[in-house]
RNA sequence: GGAGGCUUAGCUCAGCUGGUUAGAGCGCUUGCUUCACACGCAAGAGGUCACUGGUUCGAGUCCAGUAGUCUCCACCA
C-alpha cells in the first residue's frame, strides 16, 4: 500500500498512467445527457506545425481546470479539441523540405506538392496532440477535429457561398498588404508594425514648364518610378501656384500633374508629396479622387517590374540606393534626413510587407460589424476582464474590409471559377463544370486559398456539425467560454463573433476569458530568435505537469502577463509533495475506515475547527472559479491545504492518533479522510495528476476523481464558535513557541505550563494540543495566578495568561524591553480604536459589525494593557 | 494621435464590490535529523502600497491629475 511508497512524490511514476486510466474509462468522451446541462468549450485550434509552448500550457491548464470543475459540478463538460491547418505556415515548412531536395513547389505542381503536405500532416500532425495530453489535457478526443477535414471543408465552403450570395463576399482590386516572401496578399491584422530606422529623402522634381522645381520628401525612393502626379495642400501659399501644372519625373522623365488634396500636411517635410496610387493606400484614395494613373513597379517577389525602367529586376532595397544615387548624380538629392518610421511586417516571416494594389476577395465587414458590437455591447458575450470589451469594439467598429484570399496552394481553394468566354465568376457550393452564365466548359478556378482565419472563425459551429443540424450542434451550441490570449482578438475572437451571428443567428459563447503572456524570467516576449523559451515539456519533465499547471494560474490575475519563475514551479512542485505526503501521513493511520463523517456528537473541538474552515474554503473557491478567478481560487485552496490541514490540523490529530483512546483516534481518522476526500475534489482541476492518484488509493466512492462530485457547502458543518475557540488554543500554542524561541529553548526541552484564563473549559481541551505543539511537559489550567509565578516567564493573549516556569532563562533586561514594546503597541492601538470610536460619525454611519469589531478589540487591548502594566511592575521589582 | 495596463517586502506578484495591525512564493536570519514531508517544521527580519489632490466616518482599494514604464490600435509622404 501506501505505507512503501516513496516520500517524495513522483509524477513520472505516475503521470502517463494516470492520463491512460482516464482514457480507458471514456471519462473524455462528453455524452449528450438531457439531464444534464452542457457546458462546451472549444480548443483554439493549436497550429498543425506546432510544439507545444507556454502559451499553450496558459491556454490549456485554464480550459482544462475549468472544464474539470464543471464535469465534477454535473455539467456534460464537452472540451472539444482539433488542430489548425495553419496555411502560411504549414506550407513554408514542406517547401524548406523540399528545398533541401533541390525542389520547389512549381516543380512537384499544385496536386503532388498538396500531396507532400497532407502526408506531412499524416506524419507530423499528431505531434501537438501527444504533446497536450502531457498536460494533462481531458478533452474529447473523439470529437477532435481539423480545420481541414471534410465537415469543415464544407462549411467554408457553405459560408463563402452564402456570403457571395448576400454580397458579402466581393472581388476588387484594392491596395493590399504584400509579403514578398510569403508571395501572398495578407489581411490587415496579419501585418506587424515596427520602427524602423530608415531615411526622409528630399528630391527635387523639375517643373515643365523649365520654371524651377519643387522638393518631395520620401522614406521610399524605389517606388518613384510609380509616380503618377505630386500632391500639395490646398491652403499652401507656397505651392497655390503651382497647382493644376505639371512636373517631371526625374529617371522616368515623364510629365506628372502637380494636385491640391487635404490628405498633405503643410508642415511636414516639404510639404509637397509624391503620389504612388499602386503602392500606398493614402495615395490610393488621392489618386482616385485627381484620377491619377496607377502604375504597379513592384512585383510580387520584391523586385522592380518592367514598368520601373532601367531598374527593372533590381530587388527594392537595392533600387533605393541605385535611385538615391542616380538622382545624388543629377543633382536631384536635395538633402537626406535620417528618420526613423514604422513598416509594416509579415507577422509569419517579419519580412517588410509592400502596399500592393492587387485584385483580391474581401469580406464586406461593416454590416458584419453591427451585430457583433451588439452582442457585445449588450452583453450577450462578456471579456473576462471586461477591460477588453474596449479592445474588441475599438477594432470592429474601425475594422476594414477583411481580404481573404492568400496566394497559397494549402488552404480551403475559393470557390470561384472564371469564364474564359463570357468573362463571368461562377460562386459555387459543388465544383462547377461550366459556366453558370453562359453554359461554357472553358472555366478556370481561382488558384488562390482563403485565409486560415476565415475557417478559424467557424471553429465553434463547425466543429459542431454546422452546416448539418445535427444532435451535437442542438446540445451544445452555443458553448460557453473561449479561452485565449488577448494577442488573437482580432485575428479569432472578433472573427467567430461576426461569423457566428451571421450563420448560426447566435452569440458563438457568452464569455471569453483572456489571459495574458507567459514571459521570460526579465519580462521579455519567449521567442526562437531570443532563444529565451521556456519548453513545457522539459518542465513537466522535472516537475510535473501538475506543478506546471499550478504555476500558470497561481500570484496572476485574468489577462495580466506573467513572468515564468522556474523556481516557482519547482515551489508548486513543492506543494504536489507536500499533499502527497498529507496523504500518506492519513493513509499510514488508517484503520479500514470509510470515507464518511463521524456522528456529530463524537467530533472534538479541532475536528469542528477543521470543518468549518473547510466549509468556508469550499464556498469560496467555487465562487471564485465561477468569477473565473482562478488565481484567488487555487490561492485559498493552497492555504487551506498548507496551513490548516497539514500544519495545524494534521498536527492536532497526533494527539489522539498516538494515544489510547480508540473511539477518539476513529473520529480524528474519519475526519482525516473526509477532509483529504474533499481537499482532492477541490484540488483536483488544478492537480489533476497527483489528485487522482491519492484518491484510488484512499478508501473512495465512485470510480475516478476525475467524475467525482464537487464539494459543496454544508450549514450543518459550520461552527463558528469551536473555531474561535481552537484559534484562542492556537494563538496560544503559537506564543509560547515564540517566546521559547526567543529564549533559545530548544524543543527537546519540555518546560510545565500554567494557563490563567476565564475559560477554563476550552483550554482544558485544549491542553492535549498545548502538550504536543508547544512542548509543554504537564499544563495545568487555572483561573488565579500560581504559586511562584514571579519567577516565570508571563505570556500573554487575548484570552489567557500563561506561564512558564523557566525563571533561569528568563533575561530581565530583554524581557522588560519586549514588554516596552508590547504595551506601545497596545497603547497605539487603544488610541486608535478610542479615536476611531469617539467619532460619531463612524458609530452612525459605519456597518454595526464593522462598530463592534473595534469595540471588541479595544476591550482586548484594554485588558492586555492592564496585564502589561501589571507585568511591567513585577519585572522592576525583581529587577530590584 | 487614440486606448489600455502596470508602479505594493530584496525579487516576482496577489489583494474581487472601500472596513481589524497589507499577504504569498522565492530569497534572507535563527533554531530543529519532532514517529507524513529537509521538495520539510518552528520562530523571525523586511513595506510612508509611485507622487499630489479629492470623495468618505474610513482609501492600497473609488475619482482627478502628475511622473515613470509596458502594450495595443491608428499613422504624416
Amino acid at each position: 500500500m501506501m505505507k512503501e511508497l516513496p516520500k517524495t512524490y513522483d509524477p513520472k511514476l505516475v503521470e502517463d498512467r494516470i492520463y491512460q486510466f482516464w482514457q480507458d474509462g471514456g471519462y473524455f468522451h462528453t455524452r449528450r445527457d438531457p439531464e444534464k446541462k452542457p457546458f462546451t468549450i472549444v480548443m483554439p485550434p493549436p497550429n498543425v506545425t506546432g510544439q507545444l509552448h507556454m502559451g499553450h500550457a496558459m491556454d490549456a491548464s485554464l480550459q482544462d481546470i475549468l472544464i474539470r470543475f464543471k464535469r465534477m459540478q454535473g455539467y456534460a463538460a464537452l472540451w472539444l479539441p482539433g488542430v489548425d491547418h495553419a496555411g502560411i505556415a504549414t506550407q513554408i515548412k514542406v517547401e524548406e523540405e523540399l528545398r533541401k531536395q533541390g525542389l520547389t513547389r512549381y516543380d512537384l505542381g499544385r496536386e503532388k506538392f498538396l500531396e507532400k503536405v497532407w502526408d506531412w500532416k499524416r506524419q507530423y500532425g499528431n505531434r501537438i496532440v501527444e504533446q497536450q495530453k502531457k498536460l494533462g489535457s481531458s478533452c474529447d478526443w473523439d470529437r477532435a477535429r481539423f480545420t481541414m477535414d471534410e465537415g469543415c471543408s464544407k462549411a467554408v465552403r457553405e459560408v463563402f457561398v452564402s456570403l457571395y450570395e448576400k454580397g458579402l463576399i466581393y472581388k476588387g482590386s484594392r491596395i493590399i498588404n504584400w509579403c514578398p516572401h510569403c508571395t501572398t496578399a495578407l489581411s490587415d491584422a496579419e501585418v506587424e508594425y515596427v520602427d524602423k530606422p530608415g531615411h526622409l529623402w528630399h528630391m527635387r522634381y523639375p517643373l515643365a514648364d523649365g520654371s524651377g522645381y519643387l522638393v518631395v520628401a520620401t522614406t521610399r525612393p524605389e517606388t518613384m518610378m510609380g509616380d503618377t502626379g505630386v500632391a500639395v495642400n490646398p491652403n499652401d501659399e507656397r505651392y497655390k501656384h503651382l497647382v493644376g501644372k505639371t512636373c517631371i519625373l526625374p529617371l522616368m522623365n515623364r510629365e506628372i500633374p502637380i494636385v491640391a488634396d487635404d490628405y498633405v500636411e503643410m508642415d511636414f517635410g516639404t510639404g509637397c508629396v509624391k503620389m504612388t496610387p499602386a503602392h500606398d493606400p493614402n495615395d490610393f484614395e488621392v489618386g482616385l479622387r485627381h484620377n491619377l494613373d496607377t502604375i504597379k513597379v513592384i512585383a510580387d517577389d520584391g523586385t522592380i517590374n518592367e514598368n520601373g525602367g532601367r531598374y527593372c529586376g533590381m530587388d527594392r532595397y537595392e533600387c533605393r540606393k541605385a535611385v538615391v544615387k542616380d538622382l545624388d548624380a543629377l543633382g536631384l538629392l536635395e538633402k537626406t534626413e535620417p528618420y526613423t518610421h514604422s513598416v509594416g511586417t509579415c507577422y509569419r516571416c517579419h519580412n517588410d510587407v509592400e502596399p500592393i494594389i492587387s485584385a483580391q476577395w474581401f469580406v464586406k465587414m461593416a454590416p458584419l460589424a453591427k451585430e457583433a458590437l451588439r452582442v457585445v455591447r449588450e452583453g450577450e458575450t462578456k471579456f473576462v476582464p471586461e477591460r477588453f470589451t474596449k479592445t474588441y469594439t475599438n477594432w470592429m467598429e474601425n475594422v476594414r474590409d477583411w481580404c481573404i484570399s492568400r496566394q497559397l496552394w494549402w488552404g480551403h481553394q475559393i470557390p470561384a471559377w472564371y469564364c474564359d468566354d463570357c468573362g463571368h465568376t461562377t460562386v459555387s457550393r459543388t465544383d462547377a463544370v461550366c459556366c453558370e452564365k453562359c453554359g461554357s466548359k472553358h472555366i478556370q478556378r481561382d488558384p488562390d486559398v482563403l485565409d486560415t482565419w476565415f475557417s478559424s472563425a467557424l471553429w465553434p459551429f463547425e466543429t459542431l456539425g454546422w452546416p448539418e443540424k445535427t444532435e451535437d450542434l442542438d446540445y451544445f451550441y452555443p458553448t460557453d467560454v473561449l479561452v485565449t490570449g488577448y494577442d488573437i482578438i482580432f485575428f479569432w475572437v472578433s472573427r467567430m463573433i461576426f461569423s457566428a451571428c451571421e450563420h448560426t443567428g447566435k452569440p458563438p459563447f457568452h464569455t471569453v476569458l483572456i489571459h495574458g503572456l507567459v514571459r521570460d524570467d526579465k519580462g521579455r516576449k519567449m521567442s526562437k530568435s531570443l532563444g529565451n523559451g521556456i519548453d513545457p515539456l522539459e518542465m513537466i519533465d522535472r516537475y510535473g505537469s501538475d506543478a506546471l499547471r499550478m504555476n500558470m494560474v497561481t500570484g496572476n490575475s485574468p489577462g495580466n502577463d506573467m513572468r515564468f519563475y522556474v523556481e516557482h514551479c519547482e515551489a508548486m512542485r513543492n506543494f504536489a509533495n507536500k499533499l502527497w505526503n498529507a496523504s500518506r501521513y492519513v493513509m499510514m493511520n488508517l484503520a479500514g475506515e470509510e470515507c464518511c463523517l463521524p456522528e456529530p456528537d463524537r467530533l472534538e473541538i479541532a475536528d469542528r475547527w477543521i470543518l468549518s474552515k473547510l466549509n468556508r474554503v469550499i464556498r469560496e473557491v467555487t465562487e471564485n472559479m465561477e468569477k473565473y478567478e482562478l488565481g484567488i481560487a487555487v490561492q485559498k485552496l493552497y492555504d487551506f491545504i498548507w496551513d490548516d490541514y497539514c500544519d495545524w490540523y494534521i498536527e492536532l490529530t497526533k494527539a489522539r492518533l498516538y494515544g489510547e483512546d480508540e473511539a477518539a483516534k476513529t473520529t480524528a481518522r474519519r475526519v482525516l479522510l473526509y477532509v483529504l476526500d474533499q481537499i482532492l475534489r477541490l484540488m483536483h482541476p488544478f492537480m489533476p495528476f497527483v489528485t487522482e492518484e491519492i484518491w484510488q488509493a484512499l478508501p473512495h466512492q465512485g470510480e475516478a476523481l476525475i467524475v467525482a462530485d464537487w464539494p459543496v457547502y454544508r450549514a450543518e458543518l459550520d461552527f463558528p464558535e469551536q473555531e474561535r475557540h481552537m484559534e484562542a488554543v492556537m494563538q496560544a500554542i503559537r506564543a509560547i513557541r515564540n517566546r521559547r524561541s526567543e529564549m533559545n529553548v530548544p524543543p527537546s526541552k519540555k518546560t510545565d505550563l500554567y494557563v490563567v484564563t476565564a475559560h477554563k473549559e476550552l483550554f482544558a481541551e485544549g491542553a492535549p494540543f498545548i502538550t504536543r505543539l508547544a512542548y509543554a511537559q504537564q499544563v495545568t489550567v487555572l483561573d488565579t495566578e500560581p504559586e511562584g509565578s514571579d519567577d516565570m516567564a508571563a505570556i500573554f493573549t487575548a484570552d489567557a495568561k500563561l506561564f512558564l516556569p523557566m525563571r533561569q532563562l528568563v533575561d530581565l533586561d530583554k524581557e522588560l524591553e519586549r514588554i516596552d514594546k508590547e504595551l506601545e503597541n497596545a497603547r497605539r492601538e487603544i488610541a486608535r480604536a478610542e479615536g476611531q470610536l469617539g467619532n460619531e460619525r463612524f458609530v452612525s454611519r459605519a456597518p454595526a459589525a464593522v462598530v463592534d469589531a473595534q469595540r471588541q478589540k479595544l476591550e482586548q487591548n484594554k485588558k492586555l494593557l492592564a496585564q502589561l502594566e501589571q507585568s511591567q511592575a513585577r519585572l522592576r521589582r525583581l529587577q530590584g
